[in-house]
DNA sequence: ATGAAAGCGCTAACAC
DNA sequence: GTGTTAGCGCTTTCAT
């Protein structure tokens, strides 16, 4: 005995297999007697319908798809990620539409993948990490398929794009640096071709005007420690440090302490994003919260609208908190103290 | 003009749909030639074949399923859930297997949606979060999908199974906190009818024989918290604690320092899982790392051995291990200092 | 309110 | 080595 289809159900229903389907959809009148009567057969065939069976019919997956390009690493210690997935999922869920997700490695693949996603195995994607020249815009565009853009994409598009302010917190951020007296503050960023980290990059030098003091990591806690320890090393070293996400400012701060700098006291420093762990840290450290399952959330929402027919909008989710904490607490010091002069709290 | 389908490239070649099928499948010999117009006309074309079309011809989906019935915030900030993905994608990625992911809210959603995924929607499912008595189990197998389950369920199933040794770190762990003198060690375990959780405590009682210092919590930073109180409390206090996840141990021994107690001196503290983070804390939090990725590797490995008719077995990875740090590092006290005594490190 | 029949785009017997 | 012809299990006209 295989899988029961919609004949076997109309078939015990005394039916036919138009009914059925009529009966579920309810695109159609059907009788309250016949819908109970094929309703309890398909109860009692334990009947579902195959979702590919009706995805070739429909030319509906009922699937949405994500399409990563990163290094299987970079995603493993990513805190983004997973809630931005179960924001997405909470209202993927409702409509009982599925995630697909695909992880590549190069060019070839990801063109591939966002083609059979085109062709059958999704109604649509969401793009993260946005490139502020990324071709996946064309590419998509040319493939018909809906997209949602994660980000402050700036090129031309006609896709949804589901926005987030992230430079007014690197503003506040530097702005409650210099409230406590800071000076020389400089900036860690993220990638500078993604547009989030370009964004806030800007947002940095708009505030600072110390484009001397902005180094370009790459989100590991290797970049963090590195570009720290070359900050520091600057004749006229920052008093404080806001790096584009918390792996970077922990992985920077560790460093700044085993050389002998007491976090805020001689250095301050703040991160982005707001690891789960981060107000847990000694000291704790500042962040700036940026919601991703909300954001997820409102993506997804946005998606089914576009599939839904109602095209193309732009939607700014006002989310992004900053979170002060300890290490950027103290007031700053009236002149930085040396590095490297081992001395305890 | 709509989509491309195998007829429009059939036709550009000269040729029969069910030559450009083969052309690709090379389930039968084609010859060079024709091949060469096949793939020049599809290549014209940008032609890639529908998978939902595919699918049902095939009766397989080219996509594997996890569906997780946890709680969207729970999935947020979970370290495990990233990484086992990653590992699980690199395989997938290889052949060009799809991951369809759903997340639940409800038994009745959770079964609809694997019998979706058995009914077109992926070709076979990969079980987390096993009970040790789980109901998937069962229905899983009248279902006839393949299915292959994370951990050491110990029910009767002839699905495969990718165990790790969740016991063994558990006795190291503290057998080494016994070489450092510590006779009171407790145990802040996850909910007990998860087999990971059980399992672990089974290893810490067989060790400790001390099951009044047992804590049953659910994974989140407040149930460490208030457990750890708990703990603390207690007349005869224990001088270490074990806990079942990095987050419960930093929520955990934060409580512990915000009542006076410096860690490790007055209190060691070890988490499980080892948090990308933990090595950063201070102090940094001896942990076990699990490597989830590689279980994600094997998990898909056996999964897509299960589907091409390769069955049922049991795989065992070796992957735990232990990451001593200062968090456990000092010697045990000869008597446990009494809380609440707030004192200056 | 229901039935009959024609696809959706592919694969797989079965021919030759 | 290639063409022909049925399906796969649904949805959706077109009838009645």
């Amino acid at each position: 005995m295989s899988r029961p289809t919609i004949g076997d159900v109309a078939a015990a229903a005394g039916v036919t297999k138009a009914t059925v389907s009529h009966a579920y959809s309810g695109k159609r009148p059907i009788s309250v007697a016949t819908k109970q009567r094929v309703f309890a057969a398909a109860e009692q065939l334990q009947w579902v319908p195959s979702s590919s069976a009706r995805a070739l019919a429909t030319r509906r997956a009922n699937a949405v798809g994500i399409i990563l390009a990163r290094d299987p690493d970079i995603l493993a210690s990513d805190t983004f990620f997973p809630a931005f997935i179960a924001g997405v999922e909470s209202v993927l869920a409702r409509q009982e539409v599925a995630l697909v997700m695909q992880v590549v490695t190069n060019r070839t693949a990801e063109e591939r993948a966002y083609r059979a996603m085109a062709h059958g195995r999704s109604d649509g994607v969401i793009l993260l990490d946005l490139h502020r020249s990324d071709w996946r815009v064309g590419f998509l565009q040319d493939l018909r398929i809906p997209a949602v853009l994660l980000g402050a994409y700036d090129g031309e598009t006609s896709f949804s794009r589901v926005r987030t302010d992230d430079a007014t917190p690197v503003k506040e951020l530097i702005a409650h640096l210099r409230a406590a007296g800071h000076e020389r503050i400089a900036h860690v960023a993220g990638p500078l071709d993604y547009v989030h980290s370009y964004v806030r990059a800007r947002a940095y030098l708009e505030e600072t005007g110390t484009p001397e003091l902005l180094r370009e990591g790459d989100f590991t806690a290797g970049s963090g420690r590195d570009l720290t320890a070359e900050l520091l090393r600057l004749p006229d070293r920052p008093t404080a440090i806001v790096y584009a996400n918390d792996t970077m400012a922990i992985a920077g701060y560790s460093h700044a302490r085993a050389h002998g700098l007491d976090v805020p006291r001689d250095l301050a420093v703040a991160g982005f994003d707001d690891d789960h762990l981060s107000g847990h840290l000694s000291p704790a450290l500042t962040s700036v919260f940026t919601d991703p399952r909300r954001r997820g959330e409102v993506a997804a929402e946005r998606l089914l609208a576009d599939i839904a027919g109602d095209l193309h909008r732009e939607v700014t989710v006002d989310c992004t908190r900053l979170v002060l904490r300890e290490s950027t607490a103290a007031a700053a010091p009236t002149t930085a103290r040396p590095l490297l002069t081992k001395e305890l709290p």
